[in-house]
DNA sequence: GAAAGAAGTGAACCATCATTCAGACCTTCC
DNA sequence: GGAAGGTCTGAATGATGGTTCACTTCTTTC
């Protein structure tokens, strides 16, 4: 027994499995999960292929790993929108504003996030994020509804259709698929008239009064 | 110059052609896109793997048809009950409620359509047939514009919304991806209230009244 | 029936990656 | 310093699955 990791090891390794996490994370939202190879990858992080399975037992691992921090940071985002200050409606309205403008912000990774094609272990997450998004949603519309806000409605549906309209409508704009990315994506100002016209929809889709 | 192809040669060329692809539509409504390799496909064709090129190109050429085939049915449909008899609203309800039957009637096929996980090729026929589903709904949304029973809105993002949120109502009860669906899909009848909660929630969606 | 030319076959081929592994190089601890 | 046990490397390995091709089988034409 003449060796155990000492704590400035520990986080050694520990900061290379997150740069590793982040490298994979912007070859992703440039390239898309198609074209992010192991070897592209590790490449990006300056690291050797093998090494990669010094963190992650599989490419799929790191995939969902990528993954679920991405989309657990919009999630994030969008539930402390959706709990935050305001009436049911101005809160919808908001949260469907803050996660179309972050998307537009980050093109390449809403894409990848949203729409774009990738391996199984990846598309199991997907589902399982947008069962998320709903769930959000659909407690603001619940509320909504309780308030007298809304109309009487299937919040569950309400909300799904909304976490499908608000993706649908971002993916256009996002880019299309296997088309190479321009790198320099997070430039453009999110086009104001999209959003607006997005919260509308989204917030008839609801049953909001039209302004 | 001792060949020339008869009249029944060629259309027996043809039925073989027309069988593959039906084949193969079977077969991907079955297990997917990922599962559906050539030797699946040529084998339930009852054809050798070789023998697919006789007919394509390429995998891609003959998923691409079979997307096509597919995508341009349901295209037609929604396309005829959008033009129909009645005015604007009732035809958008009418239409979202007709493209949900179909696809719950026929799950397998219809989650291959809207989301299962296909090569790229088959994802670039998919945005396009997306943007034609968007394109009928926008025209109607525009006539109830138009006709004063729908209030003022962007038709193209309302449309893409629609579009959205069908299909991701849609896909949830559709089947999970990379399960092995049921080979028996075309059975269970469709749920009526969800048909009727995602024509409400269309409906709202364009800003029709509540009823 | 025989020549010419397809269509059909399926095993071999090949490209693509994820994954492994033997060796090189580091860290720890005595 | 050196033994023990890591980490890192990158070429070799292996699995998968689309595609090819030498060969067989069928059609047409004379």
């Amino acid at each position: 027994m003449a060796y155990r990791k000492t704590p400035a090891e520990i986080s050694r390794l520990d900061a290379a499995r997150e740069r590793l996490i982040a490298c994979a994370t912007e070859v992703v939202a440039d390239v898309g999960w198609a074209q992010a190879s192991v070897a592209a990858v590790a490449d990006a992080a300056g690291i050797a292929a093998g090494s990669v399975y010094q963190h992650f037992s599989s490419k799929a691992e790191l995939a969902v790993e990528v993954f679920r921090r991405a989309a657990g940071r919009e999630v994030e985002v969008l539930g402390e929108v959706l709990a935050g200050e305001g009436d049911p409606v101005e809160r919808l309205g908001r949260g469907v504003e803050v996660f179309a403008r972050r998307a537009l912000e980050n093109r390449g990774l809403a894409y990848a996030l949203l729409a774009a094609p990738a391996e199984p272990a990846v598309g199991a997450e997907r589902l399982e994020f947008r069962r998320r998004y709903r769930a959000l949603f659909a407690e603001v519309v619940r509320e909504g509804v309780a308030a007298g806000q809304l109309p009487p409605q299937n919040a569950e549906i309400t909300a799904a259709a909304l976490t499908g309209a608000v993706g649908e409508v971002l993916v256009d704009p996002l880019g299309h698929p296997g088309e190479a990315a321009p790198q320099a994506a997070a430039s453009q100002a999110p086009p104001q008239a999209l959003l607006a016209d997005l919260v509308a929809a989204a917030l008839r889709c609801a049953g909001a009064p039209t302004d």
